[in-house]
DNA sequence: AATAAAACATGACAATTGTCATGTTTCGAA
DNA sequence: TTCGAAACATGACAATTGTCATGTTTTATT
């Protein structure tokens, strides 16, 4: 709930074609259920695209040209009220899809801004070669079927938590999700790679930035958690389960 | 966010096979989009039920075996908390798909409750079936797709509204949301046809059932509405929009 | 290493919303 | 039509969270 930042430009940083050889897109599941000639197909109509922090891939109320995948680093899903205050909908990581909700089809327009959190590398493809290769490979239509069912069912639970529980709660939820989609074990803890700012933590649990720090201090005290952004370690992943759930 | 409810049986109310010639099933686009050879052939593999209030259709945790479509009548979709609050992510409307997200593939149960909101009519089909038929229609599967791409879009704009706008901004975006989807005209008003009483609203919105009859006695007061559940009058369709985006 | 900008932190106070208690009205089934 | 259950309503008070103000620490960049 933070204000909106300064605007700055949408220029991607570097732009290049997709490489014949395509390494390291073993990370993206959508790639994988295609059969070699296909997956070369798909590869041709798409263009790798280099985004760094600052930068957005595309702002709401954009028109919607392409359809996305996270290649590499993570990105961020922002919607902004207008007053001001923005939520993060979700933490994008390589091999999710995006711009793949209503805007793709129906909307013309994004109903979110899509901004890169830190370096990272972005698959695009035009929506009309989408549209044609999804209807040419039914795996692959099933696949995005699923991908969005996981998602919606991802967005139900998030407005179920925001309607329900309290602030502490959400966070700690959050502290759990994260720890479950990027956390590696330590000695004293499991250290979570995605790098989040307690302002980002507020964003995406629906409170001010003041009311996060307060509550990470709490966590900190009853050393539920230790570190900020560059370096935060969960270290009782159990009780903020149960603190998350109660 | 409404204590849990008695139990009671999940027996349908009455059950038969669909009859050779569809009648009233023109308002679910599912079934349009297919040629009459392919439909008559999902046709021959759904079934019809019908609930009566009080009875659920599936509920939280139970496994997912069905695919389902509303044919008549409006369904509510609940999850509940587990000291007893619920909220209501969605009222299903004809021609709606549910357990079309992630249970219908990755899940084994159901992340929610459906539960009719008076008699309905509801299409089932089993799920190998649903997925089968998917994947022989392309024009279907991309139908799924933009259907669940649209669910996921109107979720992340309610995930949105409950992270940062007031309740009674939120009561406003919802009646506005109900005048858009089920009003009809009226002399005084915009009559909303979906049967909701203060508590349902409570559940959309995130408050409690107080909270929702105190800002709805606040939009009385100020003539934007008029009326109760069974007759729910929006008088000022203009000025609620302007609160709901304020 | 210096320095400006973010991020983190904390207190005082206000606004919003929830909780509990109690009563009235409306609705639906017998 | 009556009667019991829901729904609607309202007040007093408590809990949660936001707002604003101010200051310290960390981080990134020159």
């Amino acid at each position: 709930m933070s204000k909106r930042p300064k605007t700055s430009p949408t220029q991607p940083a570097a732009e290049r074609s997709i490489p014949a050889a395509p390494a390291g897109l073993n990370q993206i599941p959508l790639l994988q259920i295609l059969n070699a000639q296909d997956r070369r197909k798909v590869l041709d109509e798409m263009t790798e695209t280099r985004y760094g922090k600052g930068q957005y891939i595309f702002r709401e109320g954009d028109p919607t040209e392409y359809f996305h995948i996270v290649k590499e680093g993570t990105v961020k899903c922002v919607k902004s009220s207008l007053d001001g205050k923005e939520c993060t909908l979700k933490v994008l990581m390589p091999g999710d899809l995006f711009c793949c909700d209503a805007a793709t089809f129906d909307g013309a327009y994004h109903p979110g801004t899509a901004q890169p959190m830190g370096d990272v590398s972005v698959l695009r493809m035009r929506k009309d070669a989408y549209f044609k290769m999804l209807r040419a490979n039914p795996d692959a239509a099933m696949e995005v079927i699923r991908y969005l069912g996981n998602r919606l069912n991802e967005a139900q639970e998030k407005a179920k938590v925001l309607a329900l529980d309290r602030a502490d709660q959400r966070l700690a939820a959050l502290l759990v999700n994260l720890v479950e989609r990027s956390g590696v074990r330590e000695p004293n803890g499991i250290r979570v790679t995605v790098r989040l700012t307690r302002q980002d933590m507020a964003n995406l649990v629906g409170v001010t930035t003041e009311t996060a720090i307060r509550i990470m201090a709490r966590f900190k005290k009853d050393r539920l958690v230790s570190g900020t952004a560059a370096r935060l370690v969960v270290r009782d992943l159990a009780k903020l389960k149960l603190l998350s759930s109660t």
